[in-house]
DNA sequence: TTGTACGCGTTATCAA
DNA sequence: TTGATAACGCGTACAA
């Protein structure tokens, strides 16, 4: 069971192993009849080209990297699934890393995986997207890649965003047009890039109706349903508490219900709580949550496919901007 | 920014490229001194060996693949996390591949993994690790490989598991410690390795009492929050409803729990709830579920394990068995 | 204990 | 449009 190799293909078919890789690596300049030949030999032994032998030979590896440090399983699950997604339609390879490390150890982890492994790109996501050092690092080494859901747009690499502050405006004015006014706010993990435009887009929806988002109804979250419940436990417990909350994200949100519910609160009667992200878990929790879908997926599928794009020497936008849609579900409803 | 390769380290650092290789791979005939020569140019020059270079001239890749085919992204993310863990441990890079397809579409599409990448060595996890064709024509390769949690212990190759049997035995005695009779049950999905054997438990515990499980009161169900939700709504549309309802696995029963709530039944005074995995999601639903905790990440980080040593020519048991655990929660109460 | 020479399977260069 | 041959960076076999 001795592997098959491109001397293989080229005898089966009768041409010299550089045409089985001008085949292999689609290149224009051969005749058809030939090119169907050579393909039919591939076909016939079951031909899989080496991709360690063409990253040593070329300067492709034909392998794309995806980094993410996120602790949401739901998050990184469907980063991956587009992801592999698009890189299986362009006929490349994934290769999937998880950071960890604070500074230096997280840029020194990267830089040994892209020498190691001799990735073309790096998808890279949040919260790493945000990460100065590293894009900077990204940039100085010339490796190309894109970079998704960074709120700042201050470096040159491309990047696949939504219009954060604009989702988190229109679920703000959904709740003040049931009537809510008293709207608590749980922010997202300061290091989370998007964290700070959905504050924004909170305070933004009051601002347009002249009126003043209460501040003081705000509490800090880092993205897990735990944080969101020990935050909404501290807003719950006020005498003045809000009638909704608006958390950053699902996991914060199915913690504010878990909070509710141990206090004897129901939702949405007494409480409305909203989410972001539009995960699996928006539809598994009771009540389901009213949340901002964000096409995760879509996101990662694109973003893989401008950093295809860009390795391949094209010209890429430096922002796709995707579209956001509000999911109203269960857990939302005006109040008493 | 040109590559650093074993050449410059050897140059560096006074020795042949052949003395650098021999540190590299952890050779025992260096001299310390001559070794630390090396590690101290190897850290001068910050070098990282190439891997597609090592793959191609050595018979190892230094290169795992961890293959699923799995709808839970808190599985699927669980089990990374172990297998990832565990080749930093053992200075290996891991290839993650999400499979789809049927029948032989899925098996090229791993084979075609297996050649692309030079792995040495697979881990395989649930649903696969119950696909007797993938196992078989894994066998057939003689590439190393270990499975996670399949029920059959028919082949040769090494599998990482808990006593599924045991467990939802010992959860079902749970309930009926608690002084539930009609126990209803939700079934895995049906290609799921464990999902047969934790049905088996169910009906031990009742025999062991001498009594018959309640076979009218099952149905199947997909691991999916949906299936769990319909499952859990036939059973109790009808007069005769159980009181407490075990499922599969957690997601699953996350939808039971939905349908309670669209019945206007409470949890867990109506109803008591049992779910399998102990998923992040366990503790993010209310009320929090009892459950069985699944060692996911330490079954992956073992499986690698073994493998590792399987790939170093090392024996390896062909049975590994973990340890699972109750945990009780919020969803099980007696019966009113 | 250390070093030399060769080969792994592919792409790049340049010639035909 | 095609082919011969030299890399690519490292491990292996064997020699010193």
């Amino acid at each position: 069971m001795a592997r098959k190799t491109i001397d293989d293909v080229a005898a089966l078919a009768g041409v010299s192993i550089k045409t089985v890789s001008r085949v292999l690596n689609d290149e224009p300049s051969v005749r058809p009849d030939t090119r169907g030949r050579v393909e039919d030999a591939m076909a016939a032994l079951n031909y899989q080209p080496s991709l360690p032998a063409r990253s040593l030979a070329g300067r492709r590896s034909n392998l794309i990297g995806l980094v993410y440090e996120n602790p949401s399983a739901n998050y990184v699950f469907d980063v991956q699934s587009g992801a592999m997604a698009r890189c299986r339609e362009g006929k490349l390879r994934l290769f999937i890393q998880s950071c960890n490390g604070l500074g230096d150890q997280l840029l020194g982890e990267v830089l040994a995986m892209i020498e190691q492994t001799h990735v073309d790109g790096l998808v890279v996501t949040p919260p790493l997207s945000a990460n100065r050092a590293l894009i900077a690092l990204l940039e100085r080494q010339g490796l190309p890649f894109v970079r998704i859901g960074p709120d700042e747009e201050d470096f040159d690499s491309p990047a696949v965003v939504i219009d954060d502050e604009a989702a988190a405006a229109a679920m703000t004015d959904y709740l003040l047009d049931l009537g809510h006014e008293r709207i608590g706010f749980i922010t997202g993990h300061p290091e989370h890039c998007a964290s700070h435009l959905r504050k924004l887009g909170y305070r933004q929806a009051f601002r347009k109706r002249g009126r003043k988002a209460p501040e003081d109804l705000t509490e800090q979250g880092y993205n897990t349903a735990a944080s969101g419940r020990e935050a909404a436990l501290l807003l719950l417990r006020r005498a003045d508490r809000p009638t909704a909350i608006f958390a950053s994200n699902d996991d914060m949100a199915a913690g504010v219900v878990l909070a509710a519910h141990e206090l004897g609160l129901e939702v949405p009667r007494d409480l409305s709580v909203a989410g972001y992200d539009d995960t699996q878990l928006a539809r598994i929790v009771w009540p389901t949550l009213t949340t901002i879908h964000q096409p995760t997926y879509n996101m990662s599928h694109c973003a893989t496919g401008l950093l295809i794009d860009l390795i391949r020497g094209n010209d890429v936008p430096r922002v796709t901007r995707l579209d956001f849609t509000m999911q109203k579900r269960g857990s939302t409803a005006p109040p008493l």
